[in-house]
DNA sequence: GTCTATACGGCGATAGAC
DNA sequence: GTCTATCGCCGTATAGAC
């Protein structure tokens, strides 16, 4: 058995770790988010495994497949904490000042995901239902009616004291979302209109951690 | 000259309007939007068009120009308001509600414009700055540099006043922007989690015109 | 300007040796 | 499991008649 382990075979020169299926997972992430479902060719992601194009047919027989699994993975990632924090039993005060700071960090380490996402959410539809049971399943079964009932009892009681102003749930969870996502899914226009370049967005997105929770508590305040 | 006019020919059943050019980008734009540049098919956009494929190939010689016109056009049209209202000379007060209502107009006429044109900027780089000189174009040359310095002296201006907290111009567009337009790049994801159909997110939106301007201005109180 | 027909290449997918 | 070789379609682009 130690021989089975000792006989790697060797690997193409840049990525020799991991075993197949894992490293074409690996390469198939970064091409389909480089270039988007339909433009990511087969040839490439194997080029980035440094394996042979059939190989990917083996693990995965089509390339739809390999997409839709890629497609969860990311998806998944970059949704998943909201529904985490959301459910929970922070004050609010805690609860947004800790999203955004997650949130913030994460999307810096995966700047392209929230746009492959939402290309990907427009040019296929039917991966909008796949998105939101990946999310029941990452958080055990706690669907989107029971975050947003959750997250709505605590506004309630917090408008019952008079210590914020009424809104919806709906209205509150998609603001938060809007202020952290959107500025990674448009970080080339960003980059572009305000003259950054990768220091300056990441400087950028710093000031927005310190500014942001307090944006967005204040516009609750009554 | 009346008798050329008369003897226009018969086409496809469903757009006998505008001459063969207008026909063609018209059925562009939607075919990209619905699909992206990658997953766009010229047979489609002819057929759509009421044209032969090798027509599309006369009037845009390749595939890649066709798609930079439309991009141009539909990106265009998704950030143009933005400067427009920007540089006027009204009161925050005035100004913010105008840019939500406008917006949330416009895209509720072109839902996925969004979508599409975040998806491309992620997937061809080069199309940054192709947006920002085709917006300065729009402008009559009023350069995005300008549009912040305009708009920094105006907070600025409130700050000293002590009627607003203190907030960096790009801070304040990014907020704004991503609050306008987040929800509709990510329609698909909202429809979803909050199971809308097409009237229930409409809803939705209206909501958002009454709800928004209140919550951004709140947040800007010192 | 608009159409029909076709050339050409690229890409997804499979067969089959090792 | 992993590779080489190859098939067959589909999509872009062009040639040329009308």
């Amino acid at each position: 058995m130690a021989r089975k382990v000792a006989a790697k075979k060797k690997r193409a020169a840049s990525p020799p770790d991991g075993d197949a299926e894992q490293r074409i997972l690996d390469a198939a992430h970064a091409v389909f988010i480089r270039r988007g479902t339909a433009g990511a060719r087969m040839q490439e992601i194997a080029d980035e495994a440094g394996v042979n194009k059939a190989l990917l047919h083996y693990y995965f027989r089509d390339k739809s497949r390999l997409a839709a699994a890629i497609f969860q993975r990311v998806a998944g990632s970059v949704f998943a904490r909201i529904a985490e924090v959301a459910l929970s039993d922070a004050a609010l005060e805690e609860k947004v000042p800790h999203i955004v700071g997650a949130y913030l960090d994460q999307l810096s380490r995966a700047p392209y995901a929230p746009g492959y996402v939402l290309g990907e959410l427009n040019h296929h539809p039917e991966r909008g239902k796949q998105l939101i049971d990946a999310l029941a399943r990452r958080q055990g079964g706690a669907t989107p009616r029971a975050v947003l009932s959750r997250l709505q009892q605590q506004l309630d009681q917090r408008v019952a004291n008079g210590t914020i102003k009424p809104i919806s749930a709906q209205q509150f969870l998609t603001n938060l979302i809007s202020l952290c996502i959107f500025p990674f899914a448009a970080k080339p226009l960003l980059c572009g209109v305000m003259e950054l370049d990768e220091a300056g967005f990441a400087a950028f997105i710093e000031e927005r951690r310190r500014v942001l929770p307090e944006f967005f508590l204040n516009a609750l305040r009554p």
